[in-house]
DNA sequence: TGACATAACAGACAAATGTCTGTTTTATGG
DNA sequence: CCATAAAACAGACATTTGTCTGTTATGTCA
């Protein structure tokens, strides 16, 4: 490859490693070499360990395809969170499609505590949770006042607020057509999913 | 290893794949061979084709680490949006901290035709977009009438509803309490940096 | 011009890694 | 019990890949 000003070729390689990263894996040595153009090896692995040493790449020494984007790995690491869809037999049950619908997401909490769904009806237009949106929700059994909850009330999955008046749970919607659940008054059966921790929408 | 049940093995090296691919980069054969215990590389290869063979895992032939997730690479790649946060000098300009703000998505348009902003105010509360809200931006000089827009009216960068009436563009805010915003007729400078694509909210 | 820094090149070795052929063990069903 | 299929093992070879030592080319600055 012909001589480039200093500095310059580097961030190209900088694009180019970072979107292998991103897109699956990271490159070779040699893919960088190829990729560029170099006649030798050592042009390529000077650029990248100077990366490195910049603290633009993270390498791990020694095994191939060892480079990595610094920002990750210690910080959130990247999860595949299942789509739930349907409400089966009181439970939620993972729609087993195949291939099943996983988004990503960066989250401090673990893979399993951690499923997604999307919301049907009105009944938290006020909150800004639209009818489509999708909701992250954390599995916990418990949740705090102004908390925004998943419950499946009788057969049906349902997000609302939660409340306790006079040491009683209930369940707030945030638009005046529609009323609070008291789950113990009604009689349903009732069980706190989880809490609601992220709301993603899609306009197109 | 000791000998286990047909598929019960393999079931738990999907999982593993799964996650080490998820996590910067899929694993060698001889990674997996030693994080099961097999005394042959061949086991671990041999599990590892079935799932290939079975569609649960993809595969570069030849490659080092070639295993991919079959569900990403053709469909929505996932890459890095940069969070822009300030309006300055008539252009949103890149928040250039040590190390930049990313966030991941899985969109089909290219890395740099995209953007992420937080969104102030109120003014469009009743679209389901609150203040504290992360907006994902589709670079985009026109845009059609119901879109949800990011335009620099003035020095400041605004999210608003297009329309146009009369030939004319207007930007509408979905709250009462605020006016809409002709652009030509108060005669500030405006233009259209995008079209709002998604939209996301933390709540903890 | 000449010292200096960076870029690029050449060639090679060793370790990591993908792949192959064949054998042994374990469970299952007739 | 034997046939069969899947799991696991053994050992080896070829390619890919990381790493190293040293050299040459190109631009910058005093």
């Amino acid at each position: 490859m012909a001589y480039t000003s200093p500095g310059k070729t580097r961030e190209k390689i900088y694009d180019f490693v970072r979107e292998r990263i991103l897109s699956g894996s990271p490159p070779t040595t040699r893919d960088v070499q190829r990729a560029f153009g170099f006649r030798a090896v050592q042009s390529a692995r000077q650029h990248l360990e100077k990366l490195v040493f910049e603290g633009k790449l993270a390498k791990v020494d020694g095994r191939s395809r060892g480079y990595r984007l610094p920002e990750f790995g210690k910080a959130s690491p990247t999860q595949l969170i299942a789509m739930l869809g349907r409400v089966q037999a009181g439970e939620l049950t993972e729609a087993m499609e195949d291939p099943p619908e996983y988004i990503m997401a960066q989250t401090r909490f673990d893979d399993d505590e951690l499923f997604a769904l999307t919301v049907e009806g009105e009944s938290m237009l006020h909150a800004g949770i639209l009818p489509g949106d999708m909701v992250i929700v954390r599995r916990q059994p418990t949740a705090s006042p102004g908390d925004i909850v998943v419950a499946l009330v009788g057969d049906e999955a349902t997000v609302k607020r939660y409340r306790e008046r006079d040491g009683r749970v209930e369940l707030h919607p945030e638009n005046e057509a529609f009323d609070p659940i008291i789950p113990r008054e009604d009689g349903a059966p009732f069980s706190l999913l989880g809490k609601v921790i992220e709301i993603r929408r899609s306009v197109e």
